[in-house]
DNA sequence: ATATCAATCAAGTGATTGATTGAATCATAG
DNA sequence: CTATGATTCAATCAATCACTTGATTGATAT
């Protein structure tokens, strides 16, 4: 009795977790992590067949990670609960810490490149002192709005491409996101780059830079 | 390029996610989350063959959950950090949360929808701190003998019935087990409450309690 | 009604998984 | 060095999974 109740709450549990096992599901619950889609539309973004993309949606709602509604001739889905982010950004975490395939990942991410090396955060705090440095962050706006770098502009990477043309050519630019194993500041210096401009990667994201002590501007949640 | 970064570094969340995905790893998991133990000792507290738990151990190993080392002839694991209870965490939050399943489970535990809240562990350190409750470790005796919280007493589900008399009937008790994932508190507190004592749950279990920084009676191995 | 478009279903394929069995490896005791 | 016992590897089978293709449902507009 107490044994099979046992297995049948580790099977939800890793049901939950079998939801989230797969890359297709995964990029899917990142796009509706910015608010709630069609199926074509996530289809189109996570670069998944429109059946296929059905069908992972309907492995998710079985999970109850979603929800969806129909709207006229379409279905629109989101995500049953925020608490689901909590998961994901776990689950992030400790991929990230204990996975020394990511580590290789990111070295060859800067590796095949011309990237420069990324700037110190000693470096970064002089620079912003003086007022010669334009700082982006890259993460997504709810981190963004909990915590930044005191004088940071909040751009995404699917943003980065409109705001481009505002900034002065000699601009100096720096980026920066989570840490040392978020991509987003690669790619978003990468992007920069491509355009020209002279834009460099902070050493660290927000932890570390926090970790040193230096100043960061946080919501009360 | 920088979308087959992001597809190798989702491929990477999704392996971690995989290896909490089956209700045999997460069992795993649990009993590591006690304190280190031996393959031999894994595959009884789980109840799987021995050759099978250890090829979880070892696909739990690959995902960087657990670490292992030699002592002597045998092989010990535990955890490789403790982020990964946070995650487990989230994962029955989130389970729990959405899954009407669960809830339906742990309703069946406690009979009805009669059981009171969980007592916080900081609650539950003060009144340890006066002297005015009675902690029960629902524990298997050889983890009670592994460490414990100081003060409780160490009786199982087996002997509860034996030993309520002893209690005086206006006693308050706490019963506490291996976390969140265990039922043995569940079970326990349900039958003290049948017998009219007021019983309430910990909540989390010892290896959050260890977690929390609070003081822990071990045995040396 | 009928046409149309979005989404889902159904069936098939190739790959992966979990569990079982028996053999092979490894560190230590003798 | 050899024997011993704990652990892991290797081979196997049934089950499940992800993805594709093509048919079907359901809601709307004509």
């Amino acid at each position: 009795m107490s044994i099979s109740f046992k297995k049948a709450l580790l099977e939800e549990y890793a049901r939950v977790a079998h939801a989230l096992s797969a890359p297709a599901r995964l990029s899917i619950l990142e796009q509706l992590a910015q608010g709630e889609r069609g199926v074509e539309a996530l289809a189109e973004k996570t670069g998944l067949s429109l059946a296929n993309c059905s069908q992972h949606l309907q492995q998710l709602r079985r999970s109850s990670l979603v929800t969806s509604r129909r709207d006229g001739k379409a279905v629109i889905y989101q995500l049953s609960d925020a608490k689901i982010l909590n998961l994901m950004d776990f689950l992030r975490i400790v991929a990230e810490r204990n996975l020394a395939q990511v580590e290789r990942i990111l070295r060859g991410l800067s590796g095949d490149e011309d990237a420069p090396e990324p700037i110190s955060r000693a470096d970064l705090a002089f620079r912003l002192a003086k007022g010669t440095v334009t700082v982006l962050d890259v993460r997504p706006a709810d981190e963004y709005a909990a915590a930044h770098i005191p004088g940071a502009l909040n751009v995404t990477l699917a943003e980065l491409e409109q705001v481009l043309p505002k900034f002065a050519a000699d601009a100096e630019i720096v980026a920066y996101c989570r840490g040392p194993y978020c991509v987003y500041a690669h790619q978003a210096v990468a992007a920069l780059r491509q355009h020209g401009f002279n834009a460099r990667r902070l050493e660290g994201g927000l932890p570390e830079w926090r970790e040193d002590g230096r100043p960061v501007l946080t919501t009360a949640q």
